[in-house]
DNA sequence: ACCCAGGGTCATA
DNA sequence: TATGACCATGGG
């Protein structure tokens, strides 16, 4: 069974009118989406602050500086986000990448299907990493699909589980009409649900907030 | 002490 | 194509 563009919608409203706008990504600019972003995967967000707060006492928070740091430096400074070898590396690749395509200005040029293509293209950037800095970064009308989203969906038998992440991503995209800014909301919203509520009790029908979105409407079923 | 967190790469079959 | 090992800190 395929989820309806209309159970979608509902989710993405139900959440909204629960928790209200999130106002995503939580940095001050696009390029501190993108370190974000790779300091972020499979790791805490709490942890990645203390990482980001080290790079900004460094003045490390741009390219040119992360690219001077010996990988030892940088390793210490992004420690608390975990693997931090691992993504010293990715760190590095990311920033020598965005220095010869000549920054944010240039990128923003390019259409979102190259941008994603040239993204994915950098040691370190997969899927989803690509389209975190894709939506939170660059604005495109994208949506990120995360494990929170796969398990959510999952549970509420909008999907199966094996759908493969364009499928997912192309749907979701489609539900939401292509709108940034919704998009942007409902990840945010997702990830706020699963910390907030599913964490503790991950079983869907005794959760307040998804009965106000109706599931068990007729067409639904 | 154990489990998981806003994944991705690489080797292997 | 699809699994599995590996990376590593910090909070519950």
């Amino acid at each position: 069974m395929q989820a309806s563009n209309k159970k979608i919608s509902r989710l993405y409203l139900g959440l909204y009118k629960n928790y209200g706008p999130q106002s995503w990504w939580p940095a001050n600019t696009s390029f501190e989406v993108m370190i974000g972003a790779i300091l972020t995967q499979n790791t805490a967000w709490t942890n990645v602050e203390k990482a980001i707060a080290n790079l900004k006492q460094a003045k490390a928070l741009n390219s040119s500086a992360i690219l001077k740091l010996s990988d030892e430096t940088l390793a210490s400074l992004i420690r608390p986000s975990g693997y931090f070898n691992v993504k010293t590396k990715r760190l590095k690749a990311l920033c020598q990448w965005y220095e010869k395509q000549g920054g944010f200005k240039n990128l923003d040029k390019l259409n979102t299907e190259t941008l994603r293509h040239e993204l994915l293209s950098v040691h370190g950037v997969g899927l989803e990493t690509a389209d975190d800095i894709l939506l939170y970064a660059f604005k495109r009308p994208v949506f990120v699909i995360d494990t929170y989203t796969r398990r959510l969906f999952s549970r509420l038998d909008f999907i199966t589980g094996n759908e493969k992440y364009d499928v997912l991503r192309e749907m979701v995209e489609d539900a939401l009409e292509n709108n940034t800014q919704h998009m942007n909301e409902f990840h945010a919203l997702i990830v706020k649900h699963a910390k907030d509520f599913c964490k503790s009790n991950p079983d869907c029908k005794q959760c307040p907030v998804l009965k106000r979105c109706h599931y068990n409407r007729r067409e639904d079923i």
